[in-house]
Order: C-alpha cells, then sequence, then structure tokens
DNA sequence: AGGGGTCAAGGATAGT
DNA sequence: ACTATCCTTGACCCCT
C-alpha cells in the first residue's frame, strides 16, 4: 500500500508527456490505478510481455498526417516533419510563405512550403523545451493505449489547434458558407489561395433551387469523404460506450495478437467441441472483443455513411425529392467521380486493414483479397444510402450520385442487381454492431472467385466468417431477436453476395485496378488524376468510366481474365526481403541502393518485362516498362522517402550515377550501362 | 532566453543542465538535511524515509568521468557508459581504435573511439559476472578493504563494492602493502592479471629504504594525476562552501554566457565609471560568480596538487629528506616524464578552456594563448608544491620529481628562475580562492610575446586580468586583509611573471609543441607515445626530453623564434605555406581547392592519423577523425570564410564532388574515392 | 539498487 | 542546398 501511494505521489510530481497533456488527466486516473492493481497479479508474467511489444499508438503526425514515429519536441510527428523542425531550429531559419500563409500542410505538399510547415510545427506546440528523454511511464502509456482503442484516429483532432486546420477545408463544404460553394474536399489538396479565389468562377453548378433555410441535406460541418481523416470520437461517445467500457484494455492486450491462431482453434471447437481446450469464457471473451474491436473501427471509418443517413433521413422526412447535382452535366458528376473513388478506394483498404485477423494476413495475400472484395465491401458500406430506389451517395463536390446517374453512367441492370441487394440487405435491420460485424465477413467469406491459386486453407479467409457469424449470433443471442430471425437473413445475405458475385460485379473490380491503380492505396498515395484520362465526350466517358468501383464496360469483361494469374500479380508487389543486401561493412541486411536495385531486377526472371539487359557482356540494360520500374523502386526504397517516385527522377538518379562511374550513358531510351565502380565486370557478372 | 538560443547550446546545456541539477539537488538535500535536524524534534517519524531517499554518492563514472548513476556491471558509472557495454556485450561487437588504442575517455569525446571505450570499461572490471568482481583477486580485495578502513583521509567516499574495483590499483601504491610495490598509479591502464603477477619482477627501482611504518609520503589512495579523473566533491564541500552556496544556482543561469560582453562591460565601468550602465549589484554578483566558478573548477583539476601538498606537509613535519626515485636512474625519470606530460598538458588545456570567459573564445585563438602560457600556467599550479627548495612535484610511476632530477634534466640555471618565482609566489599565502582566480589572470594577462598578429584588442585577453583581480581584490577586502597588502603582491607576481617571459620561460612551449602535438588535447586524444621516440642513450635524452613543459635545449633557443610567425603555428596548427598550392595558369601560390587539401593531408605522414589511403591503387581513402579534418580545413581555407566548418559540411562539399567526376563515393563512412578529375591516375599517385 | 527495457535525440548518409 | 532514412546513444522507467 504505501509503495503504492509513494508510487502514485512520484508519478503525479512528474511531468507529464506533452503528448498525452490532452487526453489523460481525467477521470479513468483512479480508476486505472485500481484497475492495475487488480490485474496485476494475473496478468504479470503471462500477457506484459506481448502488450509491451505493441508499438506507441502515436497515429499521424500531427504536421503532415504522415506516419507518426514518436513524440518528437513534444508532438508526435513523423520523421521528416522532426528533422525539419530540428534544422530549422538549429540554424534559426526566417522562412516565408509565397502562398498568403494559410498553406495546409499535407505528406505531400509538405515541402512545398516551409513557412507554414514550420508555422505548423509551432503551433502544434512543438519546442525544444517539450523534449523528454526516457522511456515512457507505462501508467501513461496504457492510458494512451486505452484512449487509442475507444476512439482510434480521434487522436488527430484532439488538441484545438491542429483542429482548425483539419477542419477548415471542410468547413468549405458548408452550403451555408456564402462566399464558397459547397464542392469540394478535393481541392483540400491545392493551397494556392489564388486558386481559391477563381473559384467561385469555376464552380461547378450548385443547385440553386435550394432555400438556405432547409436544413435537409446539409452536411455536418466537419464531414468529409476521407474518413481516414474523420474524427470520430463524438460518435463513439454517444454510442453505446458504455457497455463496452469494461472490455477495452484486458482484452485488447490479450486479443489483439494471434488472432488468426485464435480463429483457427474456434473453428476446432466449432467442429470437434470435445477436443477443444479453448474454455467457454474464453471464447466469449474473444468474441466479445472482436465485436467491440470492428465497432470500434467502423466508428472510425464508417462515420461518414452514417452522416449521411442521417442526412438521408431528414429528406426522407422533408419528402425531399431534388437532389444536388440533378441539374449538373455528367461532367460534373465525372469530375465529382474521379475525386471519390481513390478516398472511396483508399478508405475501404485502410479500413480493411485495420480489422482483426485481416491486419494479421500477409500483404499480398490482402491485396489479392481487396481486389477481389472491394466493390462487394463498398456495396455493403453504402447499403444503408440505398432506400427506397434511391441513392443518397454523395460526390466530394457536393453533388449527389442519384439512381438516376448511376443509370447514366453504369447501366441500369447493374444498378438494378445493387438495388435489390442493398434493400435485402437493409431489411435485415442491423444494429451498429452487427453491421461492423458484417464488414469482415464480406471480406474474408470464401468467394467463388477468390483466385485458386491462393493457399489461403489456413488463413482465416474460410474460416473466420464463421466464428464472425458465431460473435453476431451471440450478440444477437443477447439482444431481443431469436438466433433464427437473424441467422437466416445473414445466410440470405451471404447468398446475395454469392449472386452478386455471380452477376460478375466483382469482376469490375479487376478493371478498376486498371485504373485506379489499386496498389498505391497501400502505400497511402492518392494520386488518381494521372491515371484517369480526362474524357471530353460522353461516349469515350461511358467506355471508361468506373462508377465508384465498377463500369458498364468492365462488367461484360469475360471471367477469364480474373482467374489469369497475369491479373491478379500485378507484377509490382514485392516481397521486399528479396531485394535486401548484405552489408559487408556492417555486415547486416539493407535496402539496396539504386544501382544494386537495378543489378537485383534485372537478375530476377519475373521481372523480365520491365527491364533486361540487351547486352550482357557490356552490362547495358533497358526498362521496358520504366514506370513500373520506378514503382518498384519506390516500394524497394521505402514509402515514406518521397511519395511520387517517377521514372523521371529515377533517371536523374542514374545520370548522377554517370558522375562516379557507376552508370553510364547508353544510346537508346530508357537504356543505360553498368560502369566499373558499380563492381560490374569486377565483383560480379549478369549470369546469362 | 529564446528557444533557439537553447538548441544551439543543446550539447553544452545538457551538461549544464545536469550540472544545475546535481548542485540544486545538493543544495535541496543539504537544506532537508538541515531541515531534519531543525524538525527532528517535532516530526521524529518523517526522519527515515527522507534520510533514505537520498541518492547514494557514487562520484564519477570511471569510464567517462560524468556522473555516476551507481555501480553497473560492477563499476560506478554513468548511464551512458552502462548502456554502451550492455549494447557491446550484447552484440558482441568488435571494435577498432583509429587513434593507436589510447584515446583518453572523456564524457565529450567517449562517443568517438569505441574500442577504447570499451576497453576501458573492461579495464575497469566491468563485467557481467559483474557481481563476482572479475580479475580483482581476492588478496587485494581484503587489502582495499583494510586499507580502506585505515586511511581516513580518504577522498572518495564510495560504496565498499565500488571501492574494490577502483581503489586496487592505487592500493598497490602503498607502501605497507608487501608482495606489490609502491610504485607506479600509470599501472592502472594495465589489466591483466597476468601483468600483476609479473610485477614485482619488473617494476622499477623502488626505493627500499622506506620503513614501512612510515605513512609520511602515502600518497592517498585515490590520487591520480590525470586531475580530469578526480573526483573533487569531497573538497569542494570541505572549504568553505557554505558562503559560496547562495550564489550557486541563479548565478550559473544569469552568468555563464556572454563572460566576455559582461567583461568588457566592467572595464567600461572602471574606466568611465559614470558611463556605465551595469549596476554595483550586478558587478558584484557576477564577481561572485567568476569566483564560484574558478573555485569549483580549481576543486576539479586542481585536487590532485592539494593532494600532494598534503603530502609535502607531512614530509617536512617528519624531516624525510629521501624521496622516493632518488636512487632510480634517470632512465626511470624520464619514463615518469613521458607519461606525466601528456597529463599535465592535457589537464592544463581542459581546466583553462573551462574557465568563464576563456570558454567563449575562439578555439584558434584559445590554441595561441595556450601555446604561449602553458608553461606559466603550469608552474603557478605547481608552485604550492615547491618548498624550501625541494620539489615535491610527482611524477605518474611513484618517483617524486626533485629539484635534484630537474636540475639535470632541464639546467640549474631554469631551475633557479622557477624556484625563485615560487618561493615569491607562495609568500602571497593565497587562499584557495584568490590562488584559483590566478589562473586565468596567468593565461589572459597581456604579455609580451603574445603573437602580436592576433587581434586580441577586443577580447578578454587585455581586460580580463583587471576584473579577475578586482574580484580578488573584493573577495579579500572581504577577508581580513587590507586591499594594498594583497595588491602589490599580485602586482609583484604579475611582474614576476613577466620575468619569467623575458627569461625566455615560454619558449619551450613552441618546442614541447613540436613533440607532444598540442593539438591532439584540443581534440581529446591523447596518443604521444608515437610521437616521442623512445630514447635509449642518456645524451640524447638530454636533448630532446621537455621538462613537464620544458627543456634545457629550448631554454637556449634564440628569442627570435618565438617572434617569427612559425614558430607559433606548430606542426597541425598550419603553417599554411605548407598547404599552398602552385597555380599553373596565374603562376602563383594559392589556397588549395578540398580535393587538393585532402590530397595534401594524405601525402603528409603527420596527418595520418587523420586521414588515411585504404586503397592506394584506387585511390580510396577515409577520415579517422572527421572533426579534424574539418578542423584543418577550416584553417587552411582561411578562417573569415566560414566560422564554424563541421564534417558535415566538408563531406557535403565532397559529394558535390560526385557530380564532377572529382571524386567518387565509396562503401564505408568517411570513406570516399579520387575521381580521375581529380588527377588521380594521371596527373598524380599516391605515394606508397 | 541495479539489470534491462524503452524510445527520443542526433549523427551519418543516400537521394532529390 | 535539403529531405528523410537508419542507427547509436543515453535519460528515464519498470521490476525484482
Ligand atoms: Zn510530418
Ligand atoms: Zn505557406
Ligand atoms: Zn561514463
Ligand atoms: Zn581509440
Amino acid at each position: 500500500m504505501t509503495d503504492d501511494e509513494h508510487y502514485v505521489q512520484k508519478r503525479k510530481s512528474r511531468r507529464i508527456r506533452t503528448l498525452i497533456k490532452t487526453s489523460v488527466e481525467d477521470i479513468v486516473h483512479d480508476k486505472q490505478i485500481e484497475q492495475i492493481h487488480h490485474t496485476r497479479n494475473i496478468r504479470r508474467n503471462s500477457v506484459n510481455s506481448l502488450f509491451d511489444r505493441r508499438p506507441f499508438p502515436f497515429g499521424h503526425c500531427r504536421v503532415c498526417m504522415d506516419k507518426a514515429t514518436g513524440a518528437h519536441y513534444g508532438v508526435p510527428t513523423c520523421e521528416g516533419c522532426k528533422g525539419f523542425f530540428k534544422r530549422s531550429i538549429l540554424r534559426k531559419e526566417k522562412y516565408r510563405c509565397y502562398f498568403g500563409d494559410g498553406c495546409i500542410i499535407n505528406t505531400d505538399n509538405r515541402n512545398r512550403c516551409k513557412s507554414c510547415r514550420f508555422q505548423k510545427c509551432l503551433k502544434e506546440g512543438m519546442s525544444v523545451e517539450g523534449v523528454r528523454m526516457g522511456r515512457i511511464p507505462k501508467l501513461v502509456k496504457e492510458k494512451a493505449l486505452a484512449e487509442h482503442h475507444l476512439s482510434s484516429s480521434s487522436i488527430e483532432n484532439e488538441d484545438p489547434s491542429s483542429s482548425i486546420a483539419s477542419t477548415s477545408p471542410s468547413c468549405r463544404s458548408s452550403i451555408n458558407s456564402n462566399n464558397l460553394t459547397s464542392t469540394d474536399i478535393n481541392f483540400e489538396l491545392i493551397d494556392e489561395p489564388l486558386f481559391l479565389d477563381d473559384f467561385e468562377s469555376i464552380s461547378i453548378d450548385t443547385p440553386s433551387t435550394t432555400s438556405p433555410s432547409s436544413h435537409s441535406y446539409i452536411l455536418p460541418e466537419n464531414f468529409t469523404i476521407d474518413e481516414i481523416k474523420h474524427n470520430s470520437k463524438e460518435n463513439s461517445s454517444v454510442l453505446n460506450r458504455s457497455n463496452l467500457i469494461n472490455c477495452t484494455v484486458n482484452n485488447e492486450e490479450n486479443f489483439s495478437k494471434n488472432i488468426i491462431e485464435r480463429v483457427k482453434k474456434l473453428v476446432m471447437k466449432l467442429n470437434y467441441p470435445m477436443t477443444c481446450t479453448i474454455s467457454d469464457y474464453e471464447e466469449l471473451s474473444f468474441i466479445r472483443y472482436l465485436r467491440k474491436k470492428m465497432f470500434d473501427l467502423s466508428n472510425t471509418y464508417d462515420g461518414g455513411t452514417r452522416q449521411l443517413v442521417e442526412r438521408m433521413n431528414n429528406m426522407i422526412n422533408h419528402e425531399i425529392t431534388e437532389f444536388p447535382g440533378d441539374q449538373s452535366s455528367l461532367q460534373d458528376i465525372w469530375v465529382g467521380l474521379t475525386d471519390a473513388i481513390p478516398c472511396h478506394v483508399k478508405n475501404l483498404i485502410t479500413f480493411a486493414r485495420e480489422m482483426p485477423a485481416i491486419n494479421e494476413i500477409e500483404l499480398y495475400d490482402f491485396h489479392k483479397i481487396m481486389n477481389n472484395r472491394l466493390f462487394d465491401f463498398w456495396l455493403i458500406k453504402h447499403a444503408p444510402l440505398i432506400h427506397n430506389n434511391q441513392s443518397y451517395i454523395m460526390l466530394p463536390n457536393g453533388l449527389q450520385y442519384t439512381r438516376q446517374w448511376m443509370n447514366k453512367i453504369i447501366g441500369e441492370e447493374m444498378v438494378e442487381t445493387m438495388f435489390e441487394f442493398a434493400k435485402k440487405f437493409n431489411e435485415l435491420n442491423l444494429t451498429q454492431e452487427e453491421f461492423a460485424l458484417i464488414f469482415p465477413v464480406i471480406i474474408c467469406i470464401k468467394g467463388i472467385y477468390l483466385p485458386l491459386e491462393l493457399d489461403f486453407e489456413d488463413t482465416i479467409v474460410y474460416q473466420s466468417p464463421e466464428v464472425l457469424m458465431r460473435s453476431i449470433n451471440m450478440d444477437t443471442s443477447s439482444a431481443h431477436r431469436s438466433e433464427f430471425e437473424l441467422f437466416d437473413p445473414i445466410n440470405d445475405d451471404m447468398e446475395a453476395v454469392s449472386t452478386l458475385t455471380d452477376s460478375d460485379i466483382t469482376v469490375p473490380c479487376d478493371n478498376i485496378l486498371d485504373v485506379i491503380d489499386i496498389d498505391q492505396y497501400f502505400f497511402g498515395q492518392c494520386t488518381v488524376a494521372s491515371h484517369i484520362p480526362i474524357v471530353e465526350n460522353q461516349e469515350k466517358l461511358q467506355d471508361t468510366i468506373p462508377l465508384c468501383v465498377s463500369s458498364k464496360r468492365s462488367y461484360k469483361s469475360p471471367k477469364s481474365k480474373i482467374l489469369s494469374s497475369d491479373s491478379c500479380q500485378s507484377s509490382k508487389f514485392i516481397n521486399i526481403k528479396k531485394f535486401l543486401i548484405l552489408d559487408e561493412t556492417t555486415g547486416r541486411l539493407r535496402r539496396p541502393l539504386l544501382y544494386e536495385f537495378i543489378r537485383l531486377i534485372l537478375e530476377k526472371d519475373e521481372y523480365s518485362h520491365i527491364a533486361e539487359y540487351i547486352d550482357h557482356k557490356r552490362g547495358i540494360f533497358k526498362f521496358h516498362q520504366p514506370d513500373q520500374v520506378a514503382e518498384l523502386w519506390k516500394q524497394v526504397k521505402g514509402r515514406n522517402s518521397d511519395n511520387d517516385m517517377t521514372y523521371d527522377k529515377l533517371a536523374r538518379a542514374l545520370r548522377y550515377y554517370y558522375g562516379n562511374g557507376i552508370m553510364h550513358a547508353s544510346p537508346g531510351r530508357f537504356t543505360f550501362r553498368f560502369g566499373p565502380k558499380s563492381g560490374f565486370g569486377t565483383s560480379w557478372w549478369p549470369a546469362y
């Protein structure tokens, strides 16, 4: 007792981490200490190690939204912003903004305006005074973890200063704001004020029919289509948090790892109840954890849909039948779609990747699964927005993607199928928690078109749905509904999905990938514009537009294409290990240098369609697909280094090599020659 | 103080912070104890808990002299060395020293040579089985414990376990230990137990005439010639700390920066009292700060002298006239001097560099000043050890550097001058505080031979003495001594110094530098062995030996040499001429370009410890001491162009060369390769 | 009290 | 130039 008193005293007297200063300090304090005291004996030896392994959840860089690597100078930031701040402070740099001091810093443009980046740093509270060396006190860490999992993405907007920056763009999408239209989220990316000034003149046909007093389809101020950035803390606290709170921390510790193992055991138990070692209590706890986890995730990633549902209900209540965008041109809708697709895809993939069990499978497998299930996932997720044969899906430019537009873009047949499924699904009247659980089911369920060559036997793909459904079952049995009442519709649901799948709705995914390049979302990039050609006339448009996740044309694409190994293995998705180099001086594995990387891909047959020697003896090689090489290099080099590695940059880097004899110029496009200093001809020879 | 300023001084301020923290803790602690004593009558219970919380005084890290935080792996070390040792053991690292395995580890340079740091760790007895005390024989251990109990004058107050490790070497120097001789402190450096066994047979002629019961010239157990290592904490608390303690913390913050500015203002005030803005209170505080600071420093760096003074007094009281080493050969004394010189020089330089005001001047200027004043400084510092025409200076191998030896080595004339000055100086009967203040005065006072080309007009060189003397004055006026009584002797003192200077005692400095290479002390290296040729016969020895800071030969060197610009620029403190390049187009001498400079230092043997070819044929070279290269380059380039040339900048400049073929990248740290455009392989080849 | 863990600061470096 | 990465260091914390 005295020890604990002393401990608490000590703790209080210590300076508390700037990082946590926003979130902690309140109710939880005493409670947690009690909890710790209680559970200390239990988990001391067993769980601690597991728990401690997990990295501290810093979330995103407060400055640029990159991945934060720690609390640097008092603020969770990425390595880049850390270094930038250090350099700035060290050299007492004076920066000046050439864009009117209003730049919004993000990962892509953070190097565009040093002034605003530095200002953002200061605003977020970075300072040399803020540094605190040493280990993070466990108590603080636990608190942070707990907070983190109660509302995983809420960290971002917590301190007021940062929310100013991040919500300002979405303010613009409010109709009430007078000099800005209710359009875009996409213009977030453009930070030149000049452009904003010109905005009205080029703005897309805004429905002026709506009276300002009608609140029916005003979006919440902080609505944004990009739900990864979305602050869902309010949602999660409004919803039934109270009955979930007691299974947060400990279950997180117990179950957050090795979920696949656990699922396997559970499947075992389901199939052979007698031979199983897992206890009922464990099973229940685990399933409760899954429910909680998915519920949290859906709060994070599905909040936008819920806002739109609210809007929908409002409109239905007010019997509004005119929707923004009714009078717009197909071109406008197209612009909206262009903006929407990357956001949606990115959102879906990020969401899926965080789901329990799915976060444990290999990235490669995940990639294939998402290739297959993206559309199903999207459809389920947006099903609540389909009501009474109308779609209330919104495009980022403020237009509504109504059924009429959908018909025009993806064809009536397809739309009909979708709407039927959505109607059926909505009739299930799932609760939020059940709804959240559907997502992993839809992703994991054994589908007909799941590529056969994938060796998923021992992953969750076949097994997870059963467990997940069981968790739904448990949930509903605790509610006022009979088992059957739910299970049948769910099974129907599965049928429906199968039907959808049968009717080729999954096919488009493959096609989309040709256009959107799904891979980039795995690496946090969102540069669609260059990949989607801007179309002038409507015929062309009809041919190439994907509807969110489909297109009329791709609908008709032959099934065989999906099954061919070529399409799924878009040849880019790499196992980094294959590219690691044993450093001779340090004796450690490291990422290759550029010329080493090129040597490696030239040696691997699998990349022969990308780059090849054209003269083995002289070390002359040629890139057949320069962009692919750049993409590969981007991945091998590490994702965060610079956001858009292009062939141009790569080629420039290669030309730098001219100077030191590692590379030589060689006639012909995309053609280079290894120099002696690359080791060519001395330490290695190309095999041929 | 702004963030920026704070950050620039980051490294320093961290140490200062630690210092402040420590001193604050000390103060608080002292106060706490006082409080305890006060409140004991009121509250009896609280005493124990408060008392127990006191940190154990571990003194300094045995490896790097940082503050030790405990006995780690068997040895009192700092956190850094603890972690370093842990990692080294854990990863089974193999290190290599690029400086000749002789690096002297201190807090500032401990990260420069991992090899020597690790060796030092091992040498100090760190081991994973630290509990068993590793390699220390039981016999020694018991003796050490016994000695520890017997000697009441022990300065370091350590825990028994740690003192075992650290005192074992010095135990050996005790005469009472029967199977070990009373020799050396220097053999501390040798850690092989085997060597210890063989010790008797190779030990240097120990005076066996001394009776074991005579304690008179037993050195304290922890005595070491390298006073940087010396723990003087006890001293500072024994001496009149009480009247200094109240001006510690705040003054440190207020005054530790911009001392030169302050001194200038004070000089202004002294000269034009009416126009001055500085308040009397400020002046007093500042001067008090200077006194305190210097007093602390002298506790750190002059503790060894004080120990020797105590020994001297003991011997005088016992009327001992036989001194260790009387029977030794000149060779033995030479060995002792060889070891002593680097320690003394390093100690003096480190001491000087930490003095207020002096720590603010340019390294270049500091270098020149030290070149000039090193001997004066040394003489003043050791004056207390000269008494009644005998010198009680000790050599590291336990021999006494008596006047007789001095006569033989540096000549009677010189010795006579020195002893006269010392006698005069000792007659001043300065207090410890006054004595400490003499040091900066002696360094800063305007001397005749201060190189004329130095533009010291606006530095402290001319001004500081006035202020410092004033502070002495203030001090003594507060004591029971009249102003005049002190001031006159001080001025006499100055006269004496001038006399010394006149009689060429500063000359040797220049000579020493040729042998000792003063520069390395500026960079924390101490590799004398390779620079001082080992001399066999006495004639040669007489010619080349420097006595601590003088030699017979140099004493006779013509005065003109000092004034010539050549002499002040020691081997490494560059003679720019050696680096000039004959420009082929203009036909004039010019400073070299960077790559030319690098080529030059690679060609000169004297810089082989700094940079070396690792592959002559291919022109690959490596910087062993990047900072030194940068420092050299800064000087060669001309110091006006950029004030802080760092290796970073230099390396960047080199990488620029990649682009035009003058340099190429080469794997490994600090490693580069000459490219064809540098002329390598065509117009020149490295000699080897 | 000390071994061991943690993680931010900072250094070095390759690439832009 | 600058940027972002990897890696080492060491201050601080936990736990026994
Ligand atoms: Zn960032
Ligand atoms: Zn800006
Ligand atoms: Zn240390
Ligand atoms: Zn070394």
